[in-house]
DNA sequence: TTGAAAGCGCTAACAG
DNA sequence: CTGTTAGCGCTTTCAA
């Protein structure tokens, strides 16, 4: 038993002839090693739990894109869980009853607060994802989203632009992602002797490009006017886009939109979308290394990371 | 212990006093079941791997969100497991080394041929998802492509079409998807007496809007003529658009436009798109269904059944 | 209605 | 280097 167990899992000190006697009955039998027997023994499971609001946002799936291919290079997969965005889906992936499924989890929170993460005491090692506020004592990795913003808007200042927007954060309650972009957004402005004008912020009904349509497009119809729109995401940003096309107005001659996340599709559309890079890359690996240290008993304060980010000039604001 | 078990699984017969003791404890220390041991004992894992070319393409990001909740509501959870349309990638899913992580699998190939997949006997239960020649061994689940492209194409002879195009599907190894999409491309323009043109044909280096905007681009600018593209997917929609736009060509006047699989971001385009779209939800729950009953034990000739799809007009084919 | 015993398929510790 | 003995945490008989 413990022979075959060892040829099976490559153990090195078995002599080639058992080796080969064993391998070849593996063959001739079929035999395939059983994993949920091999889990409770050993009590790894091998598998990671990915946790954020929805894999129709391009983001997301992006994400989940990265993160599973570094994952299965470490040897783990990746069990996909969806939170809508509500504080019950949110709540539900924390609370889990069941336990010993997974090794560890990787959680983009999108409304929890950090004290209630902070709360949920569980012995499942956690890493957040994104900058919803994560409480000291939980790592977590996200970009530097004022600086971002901060970028994004300088670039529009000296380009020329003035009178420039924000679109596509929440109302009433705007997420923290949302909050630190436009902390970004207005510190540039103000930075440049701008005046922020809150008549310039347009929220959107949720994060979709027709409700950010819906937004933009209504600003436009009570005469609002601005020469640059800063968007929360690229989603937002295709919104804005459709808007401002349906009115005949030019980008980036008349207005200049920006959008966040470079997702694949950022370049296709017309004009080619001007956007924020998270690297992803990065942001999955530098996840991933806290998750596995954690889970290797690590039991330390909270790694706050930042992962690095470019800015994509392309036609919408060149 | 056998108490406790019952407890924990809502079984009937326990008086309430024991269960409520037994649930005090519960609640005391904090106790979890662990998924592993009963599911070792059980012989079920409660888990599903859905196999498909890559997430960030959004046709599949969608349908894992789609799948992922159907399979949710019958209590079991989704793996994700991406072969990036290769060969090899396939033959990993298929092959997976370890038995027992999943209960079963539903697949969508991209290259691997009928033969290949039904040589492959593995006592997992798999569902096949999409055109792809599926053995008459295993149960499979797609739309009418042939109808539905042959619908799409009808709707811009309709509409006085006459030099109709077709974009975006591989070369020089046509996928079964392809090929049934343009079977009925081309049965529609006969069906109306319209000639068949090879030289109307672009195809696209991958199932990208990129490579779809060069082969579009590419192809008016050796002087190509159409006064509409149907597209083999939405992605190579978005990028017929922007090459369309590119070169100042108006859609849909001068060339309309169709897609397909009505993602998303359809409506959102400017102009939006026209677009086949499937089903989702009557596709999962299909496919969800023959899976169960694979699971539960039945073991007789695949399925092969249909889902319904529409067609979504919009701007760029009104 | 409750409890005792056996075992799911594997690995770890130990002995040979 | 190989085999034996105990579990991992649960569920499933089967008795009490």
């Amino acid at each position: 038993m413990k022979t075959v167990s060892n040829v099976v899992r490559d153990y090195p000190h078995v002599s080639a002839r058992t080796r080969e006697r064993v391998q070849r009955a593996i063959d001739e039998l079929g035999y395939r090693p059983n994993m949920m027997g091999r889990r409770l023994a050993t009590g790894k499971t091998g598998l990671l739990t990915l946790a954020f609001a929805d894999v129709g946002i391009p983001y997301f799936a992006e994400l989940a894109r990265v993160v599973s291919r570094a994952a299965e290079a470490r040897g783990y997969r990746v069990l996909l869980e969806e939170t809508d965005a509500t504080l019950d889906g949110e709540r539900g992936i924390l609370a889990s009853s069941e336990a010993g499924l997974v090794d560890g989890m990787l959680f983009q929170p999108s409304v929890m607060s950090s004290t209630e993460i902070a709360r949920h005491r569980s012995d499942l090692p956690i890493v957040l994802l994104g900058e919803t506020a994560a409480p000291l004592t939980v790592d977590r990795v996200m970009i530097d989203n004022v600086a971002a913003a901060a970028e994004v808007t300088r670039h529009l200042i000296a380009a020329g632009r003035r009178r420039i927007g924000f679109v596509g954060h929440e109302e009433p309650a705007l997420s923290e992602t949302s909050r630190q972009r436009i902390m970004g957004y207005q510190s540039a402005l103000e930075e440049a002797g701008l005046q922020p004008d809150a008549g310039l912020l347009f929220p959107s009904a949720s994060i979709s490009a027709a409700d950010a349509a819906a937004a933009v497009g209504a600003a436009l119809d009570r005469g609002a006017s601005f020469d640059a729109l800063v968007c929360r995401d690229d989603l937002a940003a295709i919104g804005a886009l459709r808007a401002l096309h349906e009115r005949g107005l030019r980008i980036p001659e008349d207005v200049a939109v920006t959008g966040w996340d470079d997702i694949r599709l950022a370049g296709m559309m017309f004009p080619s979308l001007t956007s924020v890079a998270p690297d992803l890359d990065a942001l999955a690996s530098q996840a991933l290394d806290m998750l596995f240290e954690r889970m290797a008993g690590f039991d330390g304060m909270g790694r706050h990371r930042i992962a690095p980010h470019g800015l994509v000039l392309r036609e919408s604001a060149p």
